[in-house]
DNA sequence: CGCAGCTTTGAACGGAGTCAAACTAAGTGG
DNA sequence: CCACTTAGTTTGACTCCGTTCAAAGCTGCG
């Protein structure tokens, strides 16, 4: 390892390995956050990601990073931020993850993803996803099949609409009851 | 949020609510190590901690961090390494919640405890545990009856020797094997 | 057109959860 | 020192959610 990544445009999957090579992916990053955060510590990158679409990224190496600590107090702040709220992230994924029914993670998830649509300015109704169903439940802790079945019950239900990648959430409400956060 | 802390002695369990009120532990610190830095960024605590034996700690300011940081750019590196180390933490303990069978985890836990007690200079083989057997299933995501079924089935198949507490690993590899690290 | 990769849906199975009861072990107070 | 309480552990029986395996349906692309 060598350097850390941000993105510049595009989107990407990171996951982990285990031995026997299953996967779980760990998040879903799009322009502007960082990828290979979990590997300054040890120096080599036990994290994978891989681009979903065309994508861009901007190589930071490490010595870089060293010399912003050295003379940009404000730097080392910021990074630390970086740090701790992806750590948050991981521990709402490890109460998702531990804790949570498949159809509780699901609702979760979209309502998340709506809400980041939302901050960048797209809109958090309507949205088009840009991994597939089986990544949605490699994220999730499920099989894809499940994912599939929950996209259709929320259907049923009126809770969204989906057809295939393209998502149109129909009552945020009703699905924040649903995902019990 | 004003501060984060350091274990002086004795062991602790940190853990993340659901707005139901499920639990899930995020992990066991024992001395030396810190608690409260997935708090950093927001300024809110949203990670609990609940002493498993009697208990010292050093409270370390946020305005500390900052003069620290400003004036000791190794410190800034370093404890980087530690929230870096933490996100690395969190990833297998994903890998776990989202892609092992109970069994795995168990072992990869215990296996986990063995080593973290062979660095502190104790026995990797017989250690007392400080959690109880539903601490250990709101950890790993299952219940508190399947650790207990677990335990009885290792001791069974001669992996371990556990009388309560107390725990006597027989066959560290056996155990690696059924772990699938 | 036809292939390849998703997606969707069905049927059957199984691992782990839940509920409940029995069994420690360690205090606690009379 | 013993009866009593309390918290944790262990084990059993039953249930159910989500997995697995399989087949069929879409969509887009060469």
């Amino acid at each position: 390892m060598h350097a850390i990544h941000a993105i510049r445009f595009g989107s990407f999957k990171s996951y982990v390995l285990s031995q026997d090579g299953r996967m779980q992916i760990t998040g879903f990053q799009i322009a502007g956050e960082a990828m290979g955060l979990a590997d300054l510590a040890s120096g080599r990158h036990t994290t994978e990601a891989q681009a979903l679409e065309p994508a861009s990224l901007c190589e930071i190496p490490l010595s870089h990073l060293d010399n912003l600590n050295r003379e940009l107090p404000s730097f080392s702040r910021q990074l630390q931020g970086i740090l701790s709220s992806e750590i948050h992230h991981y521990q709402s994924l490890a109460l998702m993850l531990g804790r949570k029914t498949a159809e509780e993670r699901l609702a979760t998830f979209l309502l998340d993803l709506s809400a980041r649509y939302k901050t960048r300015g797209f809109s958090p109704q309507t949205f088009s996803l840009s991994m597939s169903r089986d990544d949605i439940g490699t994220y999730l802790g499920i099989a894809g099949e499940t994912v599939c079945r929950l996209f259709s019950r929320f259907q049923e239900e009126g809770l969204i609409e989906a057809r295939r990648r393209l998502v149109h959430i129909l009552s945020p409400d009703r699905l924040r009851a649903l995902a019990h956060n």
